[in-house]
DNA sequence: TGCCAGGCCGGGT
DNA sequence: ACCCGGCATGGC
């Protein structure tokens, strides 16, 4: 869990993603889905604790076991059965090590994920770009707020229309794409809160404009 | 105490 | 192609 804490500590140069293997980041995308980083946290901990926070591990761990080790995360019956279809996914594409997917086509890959029962967009892109390095910009709840509310997309825009608005903007580069949204989340965070409606002056849009539009 | 969190799926219109 | 209810816990 300290390694969503630290992450938010310290927002800046690179690498705000928790620091873990692959596979662990792999499994944190899935388990944050909807719930708060501590939550998440805490069930990655405890799946480290009972050694199975890798692809052997879950592939070992009884079904009923893994439920109880991501209870904390939410969703849990419905968390550990994603986190299980990603394993056999992993020993039927990759050998059982996910870092073995690197290299390959990143559309191809992304397509293959989305055919995950429980791996969505958000989940997929965040695997794509924090596990494996692939330039696949993340789009999440954040994002969307930030961009509706500062009038760059309509109130209706769809996952892929913001993925490939930044994606048309940015270059295509993994460490822009991981700090692009390391600063979307901070701004969201700190400025742009429901409590705090007034943009004109948020220093947000300062950034979008010069780092997005221009 | 109630509301929310970095989604996703399935069934209904 | 949308819209909506369901899924579940911990923190404020």
């Amino acid at each position: 869990m300290q390694m969503f804490g630290a992450m938010l500590a310290r927002l800046g140069p690179s690498g705000w993603w928790p620091a873990g293997s692959p596979f662990e980041v792999a499994a944190g995308a899935v388990l944050t889905q909807n719930a708060s980083w501590t939550n998440a946290g805490q069930a990655l901990q405890r799946m480290r604790s009972a050694d199975m926070l890798s692809e052997s591990g879950v592939a070992a761990a009884a079904p009923d076991t893994l439920e109880e080790l991501v209870r904390p995360a939410g969703f849990y019956r419905q968390k550990a059965a994603t986190l299980r279809r990603l394993v056999q996914f992993l020993y039927e594409e990759a050998d059982g090590d996910i870092r073995n997917l690197a290299g390959t086509s990143m559309d191809s890959l992304r397509a293959r994920l989305l055919d995950i029962k429980g791996i969505g967009p958000e989940t997929a892109d965040s695997i794509l770009l924090y596990a494996l390095d692939m330039p696949s910009f993340v789009v999440d709840a954040y994002t969307r707020r930030i961009c509706v509310r500062h009038g760059l997309l309509p109130e209706d825009v769809q996952y892929a229309e913001m993925r490939e608005f930044f994606m048309d903007v940015l270059p295509a580069d993994v460490s822009v794409y991981n700090e692009y949204h390391a600063l979307l989340v901070r701004v969201a965070k700190e400025w742009c809160r429901k409590t705090h409606p007034r943009c004109d002056s948020c220093p947000l849009r300062q950034f979008l404009e010069y780092e997005v539009v221009c």
